[in-house]
RNA sequence: GAGGUUGUAGCUCAGUCGGUAGAGCAACGGACUUUUAAUCCGUAGGUCUCGGGUUCGAGCCCCGACAGCCUCACCA
């Protein structure tokens, strides 16, 4: 490539542009449309591959020459990405590959003829081309298609990245995910295997009687959980308005309203810190079943990851890292005081030995209720030996302000947990429907609670819906990307959101 | 928000004691009709994240900013 006079030497990444760009104009002058447009009847590659079978073998000539057999396959189209370029004097190999797999193409300059050959001539990496021809294997036995007839169906500008290391900065990989989901080994896999969860926990609702509803996102009240908000305002009215924290306060109205199976599965903001567990933006699937308790909710949370993990295709031990997980129903069943005592190494009802506890691990318990304190401890002592799976239950009532008490322990609350490799991710109750209570419990701060992070904002509207009478029921709530990432053992939350919040890319 | 750590060519990465900026891939030119990370010959490509400072001299040392990652905090 020589650079017009004049002009300054262009760098880099504007030469690998320049020279890119330099093929498209090749391409309009070839009166090829460098966009492409419409292109009927490819079949998806992984469906070519498996017609490999279909291939015949004629023994023609003499074997003991050394000539070759002759080989028919079938005539097949595809449509893909080149991924990989082997230009060998009048042939060129490339790789195509789609969502569904990755095939060789055989490109002969006598077998596609002039034109054909030309139109090769402005492939770069990272072009989409589609292509017919005779699906056969080469003399190495690679399956290929023998390319009859190419065709341009999109160019790429832009230089992919180092052809077998792909994108290796996190940052990048986030930022441009179109990238990382053509170039990192599992990417696309793993993108695809969240949206099959999600559609077999919708079905496996659906089979058990549940119907989706759509709650409000933007709330007068950011209710239902114990989190810090984003507050967003609207024009017309003049009003401050909090993005939505929990789904749990709509869907318990809709209880009383008597949808009596009932689930939203969607996106809750909570304006709190990132880590490899956190993202501002998080999905959560909630279900209230009316009749039912929090023993119903567990069945349920079971089936749940069961038909999940079957509908990826993957058995019920899964990889976690370097050990593995048995989601094989039923889950283990302990209760958060006898795991206490397990791990914590302390009897929950000795307060003195807690609060010691409470101390030595370094958190204020000062003028803190004892439940409060007793909770910091269990997360810190206990949550991260919880391999699980494994339903903690009946947690301490005073840390549960939406949830009933155990008929005759009004210090238990009908809760529980799931924990998997020390991450919480499904939490459960028989909800509260004594209006009356939840009154006093929304009135009642909790200990060493700041008024803004606390469950004690007053939602009145709610608490007259439950004045109308809110059958008994189980409510379920599952972290979905917690769930995506132990089903497609994935170290951090960020690879199974495609768009995890960065903060904006520098001018 | 705090601490640690990283930032060098389009991508992946080296860069010694402070002394003229390196490789592989990608790109460009050439050879090659069954390659497999093709190979071979040649060419080009740099605001060393940004801004200060020390020094005769800074990719390297110091200060600050920005961004990613890790740990902690908040939280699920």
């Amino acid at each position: 490539m020589t650079n017009p006079p004049n002009e300054e030497p262009l760098g880099g990444g504007a030469m690998l542009e320049a020279s890119r760009r330099e093929k498209l104009q090749r391409l309009i002058e070839l009166g090829v449309d460098p966009w492409g447009g419409r292109f009927d009847g490819h079949a998806p590659i992984g469906q070519i591959r498996a017609r490999e079978g279909k291939i015949v073998v004629e023994p023609v000539g003499d074997c003991a020459t050394g000539q070759s057999p002759e080989q028919h396959g079938p005539t097949v189209r595809a449509a893909g990405r080149i991924v990989l370029q082997r230009r060998k004097g009048k042939l060129i190999f490339l790789d195509i590959r789609d969502w569904t797999g990755q095939i060789q193409i055989f490109v002969g300059k006598s077998q596609v003829g002039n034109d054909g050959w030309e139109l090769a001539q402005c492939f770069d990496l990272g072009d989409l081309v589609g292509v017919d021809g005779e699906l056969k294997r080469t003399k190495t036995g690679e399956l290929t298609v023998f390319a009859e007839k190419l065709h341009f169906l999109a160019k790429s500008l832009e230089p992919p990245p180092a052809k077998h290391k792909g994108l290796r900065d996190p940052e990048l990989r986030q930022r441009m995910r179109y990238l990382d989901l053509i170039h990192t080994e599992g990417a696309l896999e793993r993108a695809l295997a969240r949206t099959k969860i999600v559609q077999s926990i919708r079905a496996t609702l659906a089979g058990q009687g549940f119907v989706e509803v759509e709650g409000p996102t933007l709330h007068a009240i950011a209710g239902g959980a114990a989190a810090r908000p984003f507050v967003t305002h609207h024009n017309a009215l003049d009003i401050d308005l909090y993005l939505r924290i929990a789904l749990e306060l709509h869907l318990k109205r809709l209880l009383v309203g008597g949808i009596e199976r009932v689930y939203e599965l969607g996106r809750v903001y909570r304006n709190e810190g990132i880590s490899p567990r956190h993202n501002p933006e998080f999905t959560m699937l909630e279900a209230y079943q009316a009749y039912g308790d929090y023993r119903t909710m567990m069945d349920l949370t079971e089936k749940i990851l069961a038909d999940a993990i079957r509908a990826t295709g993957e058995s019920l031990v899964l990889p976690w890292g370097e050990t593995q997980i048995d989601f094989t129903p039923p889950f283990e069943r302990k209760t958060y005081n006898e795991l206490f005592e397990q791990h914590a190494g302390a009897s929950p009802d000795d307060e003195p030995a807690v609060r010691a506890l409470g101390d030595e691990l370094g958190f204020v318990t000062r003028g803190k209720h004892i439940d409060v304190v007793k909770n910091d401890v269990f997360e810190a002592k206990v949550e991260s030996a919880l391999t699980g799976p494994v339903f903690v239950c009946d947690y301490p009532a005073s840390i549960c302000p939406l949830t009933k008490r155990k008929a005759g322990d009004p210090n238990v609350a009908e809760r529980f947990e799931l924990f998997v490799a020390g991450m919480e991710v499904a939490n459960a109750y028989t909800e509260l429907n004594d209006p009356d209570l939840q009154e006093a419990l929304f009135n009642r701060q909790l200990d060493g609670l700041a008024a803004e992070d606390s469950m004690a904002r007053m939602d009145r509207d709610f608490l007259r819906a439950l004045r109308h009478g809110m059958p008994p029921a189980g409510g379920l709530g599952v972290g979905i990307d917690r769930l995506v990432m132990l089903l497609t053992n994935s170290p951090t939350i960020r690879e199974v959101i495609l768009f995890p919040l960065l903060r904006p890319e520098a001018e």
